[in-house]
DNA sequence: TATAAGTCTATAAAGTTGGTGGGCTATATT
DNA sequence: AATATAGCCCACCAACTTTATAGACTTATA
């Protein structure tokens, strides 16, 4: 399941994108409008500059903005960041991988099938974009 | 990310799928060939028993043993029971469903997705059964 | 009735999640 | 230069979950 601090992830990154070349964007703004917790929200936009997603200014007219366009941004990209592993198991995982302990990966059913479904949540969140996430004024 | 439990789980259950209609298994010869934590490991037996998956028999010669054929036990039967939801929102989730609290289904973008997302990992879970765990002496 | 083996209840250490508080630093304006 | 603004950083914490472990209890068999 995707974390809380994810969907308040995507849900900043949803706003900043109806913002997208408008100027920086007051994190209070954000919170307000989106009804997430103004320091939680502080940290995940800051993690986001820190991967690159976001940019900041600081000061008076400052705030947060998009670094690249939102089609640019895949759901995969923040799901990773924000939430962790896609997969179901750390075997079988591209970015956070870890040898199993007690199975040889080379003879196990589990494996073989958790990289199924690695490769089928990858098929479409490798695919999909946050401008995806706003669609018809949704969000 | 499928918990330690829940590979327990599989572990134990393609063991029993191995012994299937040999008679009881002991939860301790479970725990040795399988690495498994004696007590934690009667927990899992125990709610799999209760979820009508494994059944047992109690005093000398009893032991746990599969109630269904292997292939009658599909993974996504066990990822519920043991891990919990397959979805990757409870505003999408078949079994453990929860309504969004600040968006609109009809309207969410995120939803959307992540439904897509679920449908594909059902289409491996629930077409796949513990017998799939153990082809060619695997496991 | 002794023993084997599963069942039940309780507890606890360690880690994760969600959230807060307060001070520091950079920038714009006057 | 002073001040206000707004992001940055560090530290902490409560609640919950995960991963166990301990011990007493129940039931079945020989």
């Amino acid at each position: 399941m995707l974390s809380k601090k994810s969907q308040y992830a995507f849900k900043a990154l949803t706003y900043l994108s109806e913002k997208y070349e408008q100027g920086p964007v007051l994190i209070s703004e954000i919170s307000k409008k989106k009804k997430i917790p103004l320091k939680f929200l502080e940290n995940i936009l800051l993690e986001l500059k820190k991967a690159g997603i976001l940019d900041s200014k600081k000061g008076k007219g400052g705030g947060y903005f998009l670094q690249k366009a939102p089609d640019q941004i895949t759901m995969a990209t923040v799901i990773r960041l924000i939430n962790g592993p896609i997969s179901m198991l750390p075997c079988v995982s591209l970015y956070f991988y870890e040898r199993c302990s007690n199975c040889n990966e080379k003879v196990c059913g589990l494996h073989d099938m958790m990289v199924e479904v690695r490769d089928a949540t990858l098929n479409i969140v490798d695919n999909r974009t946050i401008k995806d996430l706003l669609v018809n004024g949704r969000g």
